[in-house]
DNA sequence: TTCCCTGCAAACTGTTTGCATCGCT
DNA sequence: AGCGATGCAAACAGTTTGCAGGGAA
């Protein structure tokens, strides 16, 4: 985090994911970075992704899509997974906290906070329907 | 659910994955069945499975593990899956329709119900070390 | 000058699919 | 006989890894 190197790569990586407030996949930031960095190869972006995730900077989102997701963004917040468009949004449960709290006086405090995946359909696909 | 045709190897994989607890991938499942069943095939317990969680009969469980898990339990309740033993437990939280209404509160009633899966440490794990 | 990093290609893993055959009604 | 289900093997998608060369500290 604070004594993360640097590269060029890793260095455009993270600045295109935190960026974007969709949530990308590996392949979706592969395709937006090799505009400005034409020579750069999947296998690093996966490479930063995996590193950049194991150092808390970014997120990885599993949800059931095929690809995992990523999101820049780490300050506590929740997601909800659309069923229909297959894409990650944001959602913001003001009771985040106190969802939190319940589910670990369930379990004796070894619940992780702030990582849960919502399912469900979103805003935008169930107007349009 | 009701309408759903029978064969020898989906019935077993059924009740093979009824009788468990744990949260078995499709390969543990079919490690199993092939006890009892020799000849079964892999791409016959995807199969089958896959046709059982789209039926809703089953639940497909994606956590971030490798492999998807299943569930042959319907009935509500949430998961955490352990970042250490790297498997998935029930978890028995109690205000779980408080919590399902929370989210949906903030989020227009889209939300499914019973489908959080929490992460952390399982029990077991956290009084090993 | 020492590592860490990259790009490339090949390997790997979980899952799906095409096809010929089998089995139930 | 007809149609779905099976087993096998090949195909696939996402991701990881080995390696030789390049770049940051």
């Amino acid at each position: 985090m604070a004594g993360i190197r640097h590269s060029k790569q890793r260095d455009a990586i993270l600045d295109e994911l935190c960026s974007r407030t969709d949530h990308p996949t590996a392949d979706e930031l592969f395709v937006s970075l090799r505009e400005q960095m034409p020579n750069i190869s999947l296998a690093t972006v996966y490479r930063n992704l995996s590193l950049l995730a194991n150092d808390g900077v970014v997120l990885r989102l599993t949800c059931g899509d095929t690809a995992d997701h990523f999101d820049g963004n780490t300050a506590p917040h929740y997601h909800i997974y659309c069923r229909v468009c297959h894409r990650l949004y944001d959602v913001d449960v003001h009771e985040i906290d106190l969802i939190n709290s319940l589910a670990n006086t369930n379990y004796n405090g070894l619940i992780e906070s702030h990582s849960i995946t919502f399912y469900g359909i979103c805003e935008k696909c169930y107007n349009n329907k």
